[in-house]
DNA sequence: AAAACGGGCAACCGCTACGAG
DNA sequence: ACTCGTAGCGGTTGCCCGTTT
């Protein structure tokens, strides 16, 4: 591919007879982080010259803020980071550097990567497309509430409580419960995790429909945004219908889980069979 | 053993927003 | 009001590497 750099701060960078392209190589990174070591950060094109580097301002910076950068997170996306992801995304949609505000040390593009590589390869295997209500009711009614739960039981073994499962808990399965056909539970209560039930009436904390958060994102996951009433729906019209659409959908999805689902997914791969047992013991 | 394939991820590209002059 | 430089965002590309055939 020719180097075709048409944005407006190319004009500097055109200077540049030998721009170098391509992954980073250990001396590159090195003078990069020495540079900003002693200058500090911006000024991305005057940087790139006075480090020596014969990169673009842009990539410079991306390479700082993505990987170089000391408090990037690298490695293994946590449960907790996921339910984030799902929500985050369920409400912005792609708006990724907004949902990396909400996970520390976690880049945009980290997360961009995550839910193309993982979330939407779960959405072809359903096939239905990651934008789709299908789709997006799983997760909300399936998946995260499946991952609360996984978050609830980590939790809970970490401090040496009993943790309570799939298999044995009589009350703590959102998926369980919300698979029930149309209960006057149903209508006005989630189930957050294996903490028990959470109604419009115990919310630890103000229930708003504002949808900015407080300062601690979980908090607001577990005791707010779980509301049916204000946030579930998030102005869905369909989802408006109530738990029996859902309920309805729901078996779709199994079926289609059960027909050609992942056998490779983390979580994925266990929530089958999770899915399984729990529509297939109701 | 080697080729083909596919997933994951780093890096690039095009574009927009914004502030300074 | 306009231009220019810069920062930042989201989409896309292509490479690397593990797995499969």
């Amino acid at each position: 591919m020719e180097h075709e750099n048409g944005g407006i701060n190319s004009q500097s960078e055109e200077e540049f007879s030998d721009l170098r392209r391509g992954p980073w190589t250990i001396e590159e990174d090195f003078a990069l982080i020495n540079y900003i070591a002693n200058h500090g950060e911006g000024r991305w094109n005057s940087l790139s010259r006075c480090a020596g580097l014969k990169r673009t301002g842009k990539s410079c910076r991306l390479r700082w803020l993505n990987y170089l950068r000391p408090d990037v997170r690298r490695g293994n996306i946590t449960l907790e980071e996921q339910l984030l992801i799902l929500e985050l995304h369920s409400r912005w949609g792609n708006r990724w550097s907004k949902i990396a505000q909400h996970l520390p040390g976690r880049t945009d593009n980290e997360i961009k990567n995550y839910w193309r590589t993982r979330v939407q390869k779960h959405a072809k295997q359903l096939k239905c497309d990651v934008n789709s209500k299908q789709f997006k009711d799983a997760m909300r009614y399936l998946w995260i509430p499946r991952l609360m739960e996984k978050i609830q039981v980590a939790s809970a073994a970490e401090a040496g409580a009993p943790a309570m499962t799939s298999s044995s808990s009589t009350s703590s399965s959102a998926a369980s419960d919300l698979s029930k056909p149309n209960t006057e539970a149903n209508d006005h209560q989630i189930l957050v995790g294996a903490g028990g039930v959470y109604t419009p009436g115990n919310s630890k904390a103000a229930v708003s429909s504002d949808s900015s958060f407080g300062s601690d994102p979980m908090e607001s996951l577990f005791y707010r945004d779980y509301n049916y009433d204000h946030h579930f729906c998030y102005g869905d019209q369909n989802m408006m219908n109530g738990p029996t659409a859902y309920y309805d959908q729901g078996l779709d999805l199994v079926d289609q889980w059960m027909d050609g689902g992942d056998a490779q997914g983390y979580f994925w791969n266990d929530d089958i069979w999770f899915l399984q047992h729990q529509f297939n013991t109701q």
